[in-house]
DNA sequence: CGGAACCTTCAATCTTTAGTTGAACCTTGG
DNA sequence: CCAAGGTTCAACTAAAGATTGAAGGTTCCG
């Protein structure tokens, strides 16, 4: 079990803590959550807390007697959630939603209509690269389901000194992933992703394979900048087909 | 979620000028204004406009018999304050400051990228039905294309009489291939996205059809709503998916 | 004028959303 | 062991956003 690792207690701050100085890097106990969260928010509760979870926005990992541990990206989320109702005044029903979507959008600074993230997609950010542990830490997941995720091809991290290193993308992924077992989707029914995605990304190899491997580098950055907007279109796409096949089947 | 529109019958055109012949300049009673917008607001009533005027988002003139006469800026700002809180999911209160503050924003076409509008996706508001010629006058589509996305399946209108008849997500759908065709994407290449669709949906379908189609309504509502996180989710990882893949093929 | 269609107000009711509360009981860590 | 903190579950609350029904008034047309 992924309690093993983390020595909850250990004496140091059971709550306790009014301690400003350390970095919460530890899995938290709802109150722990709650008290660092009522800075920022004035009307959190525990019961509030309980009462999100209940509504499927959250589903932090439990000790094995049932405690609820939260991780540093539940925290974030939380963060996000408890932003997105007070400040943008959505309802907890799209709030899931956004949230499953992929959009965390963070840090709450521009409000203005034009505020959206846009930053290069496949140009590989800064890939801080994660332990397991760490990986665990931050995205919730239970190790079973990172495991799976290796054995059906899901994720494929690096292996260095024989210890496996995660990038950002893998993070979300495997985000996503604990996001969808939550529904009961399974680790070994992401294969069909997987394929999809391998088999959509051959076709836009061959469209712009030869542009991309071309000697010119000013032709080789054009292909580039085509494949990220090829990339955000054929995701649309695909997004659209599904919603039509699953209007048909839930509809009719 | 009876009917309250009290029986707009042939009258409701009783407010129509009684002098001469073209002036758009004619005061309408709540039940004409009701009929005008229920095209584009389904869950428009009579009852719902009176509602409004008390929450005091409106307030029409009224004539010496105490009838509601709505100007046409009174219908816009109706619209607006509809559009508001379907779209932008605004509380009441909130709409109401925006109003006073002066901003009508109006034109409701898509806020710049960050404000995109938000609704649920699965379920079919309204959709628009188009004709052929509607729907290439909208996405800028050749007719060429249009075929060729239905010889592949991509789009799969309904026949009446014999006539396609496409609904929004249909012009979304074209309108985006359109945009691949750009890239040099074809349509024949597009029976891959359709296929990898088909079998997500129905992974999906395998997952929630028990639910989907189970005789309890609440059930069956709690499972159209995971329906609809399940597609964000999944869309999300498969996009995931994607950009790795083509990381990978195009830059390392 | 008469009456069909439409409109009025007002109080009561309903549904949904977003929580809170309390009772009974369990977990954790010193 | 035991106190501080956690757990569930059902019942309750409050506010927002409407809908309904009763009783009656207005408009317009013939």
């Amino acid at each position: 079990m992924a309690v093993s690792k983390q020595k909850l207690g250990e004496g140091a701050d059971r709550a306790r803590a009014p301690d400003s100085a350390s970095r919460p890097r530890k899995a938290l106990t709802i109150g722990a959550v709650c008290k660092i969260l009522e800075g920022e928010f004035e009307d959190i509760s525990i019961s509030k807390i309980r009462y999100l979870e209940d509504q499927k926005l959250l589903s932090p990992r439990r000790t094995p007697g049932g405690y609820r541990l939260y991780s540093q990206s539940d925290v974030e989320r939380l963060r996000t959630i408890l932003r997105l109702q007070r400040d943008e005044f959505l309802p907890l029903r799209v709030i899931r939603q956004e949230l499953a979507a992929g959009r965390e959008m963070d840090f709450g600074g521009d409000r203005p209509s034009g505020g959206a993230v846009r930053r290069a997609i496949l140009v590989n950010t800064s890939s801080a690269h994660l332990t397991t542990d760490e990986l665990i830490e931050e995205t919730g997941a239970r190790e079973e389901l990172i495991r799976e995720l290796e054995e059906f091809g899901v994720v494929e991290p690096e292996r260095r000194d024989g210890r496996p290193v995660y990038d950002e993308t893998d993070r979300e992924i495997v985000r996503t992933a604990n996001e969808l077992s939550r529904f009961g989707v399974a680790a070994r029914n992401l294969r069909v992703f997987r394929s999809s995605a391998d088999r959509e990304a051959n076709l836009l190899e061959a469209l712009l394979g030869p542009s991309l491997r071309s000697r010119n580098p000013q032709r080789r950055k054009e292909a580039q900048e085509s494949l990220e907007n090829l990339a955000a279109t054929v995701s649309h796409l695909k997004h659209l087909l599904l919603v039509r096949d699953l209007r048909r089947l839930s509809g009719e």
